[in-house]
DNA sequence: TAAGTTATGCAATAATGTTGCAAATATACA
DNA sequence: TGTATATTTGCAACATTATTGCATAACTTA
């Protein structure tokens, strides 16, 4: 049995309100995508915008959620996976962004890759975003 | 001798105009760099919003510039290289991003990424984002 | 269940993105 | 070189998003 939304968010050292209840949800219902705020907002249907702001931000400060970068400009998040790596600051896995419907699936994580950097650079994480057509519009 | 400001309007079918000049010798003066929106305003000095909203937008049109994405949240723009591949939209060079002086540059381009996607994913472009320390901030 | 802390919702402001339009400017051509 | 035409600029206006303060409401702990 996987953790329950309340157990996430006390994990996290969040209380566990009905409207966090519902963000978490929306974000557990799409696991390997990431998800637009646009879309967030309608999902969610009504609410106050600057909760879910906040929401989204303390989500992001404690972990549950994590900002992917597509190749779109809109900022999306993620729900973050059992480690996720990304506060760890080493290699994440690629995004993929679907230039048809727009959504942005998280796939499976790369190998090691080899990138040669300038003398004296100290590289901490890689993010490697693709972007095509998916699957369904294909 | 390389191409001149104006040449380099001219051939994009865009007017050489002194506000336009002024914005490509900012991106010239930082050739393996990308720059913020907000660091741009700072080098141009006294100037109107909206036309150098329109001056970027037109330029990424014309691909004399285009947006870069790193793991900052904040848009960039770099000038295109003479076969800029973006546009193309094939594998194209990683940009680094310094978490301490928050710096992007232009590294050489990753030879071939072994991507693997999921069935009846069609893949166009890859973006590799860095971030780490630069040799300055070293 | 009461006290204390945290979260929410509203008001307000800042920052950024975007369009329309008239005046100014660049370009092409006579 | 001057003029007609199309483009560009600068301003006003508005849309959208980001952000903070504060009073009220809700959650948590003991």
């Amino acid at each position: 049995m996987s953790k329950s939304n309340g157990d996430i968010l006390k994990k996290a050292g969040l209380r566990v309100t009905p409207f966090r209840e519902k963000v978490l949800k929306v974000f557990q219902s799409n696991p390997h995508a990431a998800v637009r705020n646009h879309d967030l907002e309608k999902q969610i249907g009504q609410h106050d915008r600057i909760t879910l702001y906040r929401t989204l931000r303390s989500f992001e400060e404690k972990h549950i959620i994590h900002k992917v970068s597509d190749s779109s400009n809109d900022i999306k998040y993620a729900l973050c996976h059992q480690d996720c790596e990304i506060h760890r600051g080493s290699v994440n896995h690629p995004h993929f962004l679907c230039t048809n419907c727009e959504q942005t699936y998280c796939l499976e994580s790369l190998g090691e890759l080899s990138i040669n950097l300038p003398d004296n650079y100290t590289l901490n994480s890689i993010q490697v975003a693709l972007s095509g057509i998916c699957a369904q519009c294909s």
